[in-house]
DNA sequence: GCCAACGTTGGC
DNA sequence: GCCAACGTTGGC
């Protein structure tokens, strides 16, 4: 099973907002780069993802699951990019600071460091074992 | 099809 | 608030 990181600025979705969405989870609508898009198309149900905090925060806060593969996002009127379904699964015992996984050599790696601006993005086995155990969750 | 200009993102 | 990095747009 892939892993996923997705990132989302506080102030227009948090998440606090998304266990408020509760079982059934929310869209998660908005993406506009080609990049994420192909991140979200291999999206598949059942996946994980962890909840990043940019801007406020910079820091992985939670994981959520995939409920909804791929599909198309009305809001975009081109109509060239989709969404997928998301729900809370739960918070990080401890959460994991953008400047914590710089320090991690383990992590040096992350797309979250090399490349900050795309939204969606994968995250390999080693890392999501590596941020779970600084996160002080079981995998 | 190239590339300069511009807008946006996001860390600092 | 600044600016580097990146993506997109549009003129040629």
């Amino acid at each position: 099973m892939a892993h996923w990181l997705l990132k989302s600025e506080p102030g227009s979705w948090s998440w606090q907002q998304q266990v408020e969405a509760g079982e059934k989870g929310t869209s998660w609508n908005g993406v506009r780069n080609h990049s994420a898009k192909q991140n979200l198309m291999a999206m598949k149900v059942g996946e994980e993802a962890f909840f990043y905090h940019s801007g406020e925060g910079k820091e992985i806060v939670g994981i959520v699951a995939i409920t909804k593969p791929y599909y198309p996002d009305p809001s975009d009127k081109t109509g060239v990019f989709g969404m997928v379904d998301v729900r809370a699964v739960r918070p990080l015992r401890t959460p994991v600071t953008l400047a914590a996984i710089k320090a991690e050599p383990r992590l040096k790696d992350m797309v979250l460091v090399n490349n900050s601006r795309l939204s969606v993005q994968p995250v390999t086995e080693d890392e999501w074992k590596v941020i779970c155990t600084m996160g002080g969750i079981s995998k």
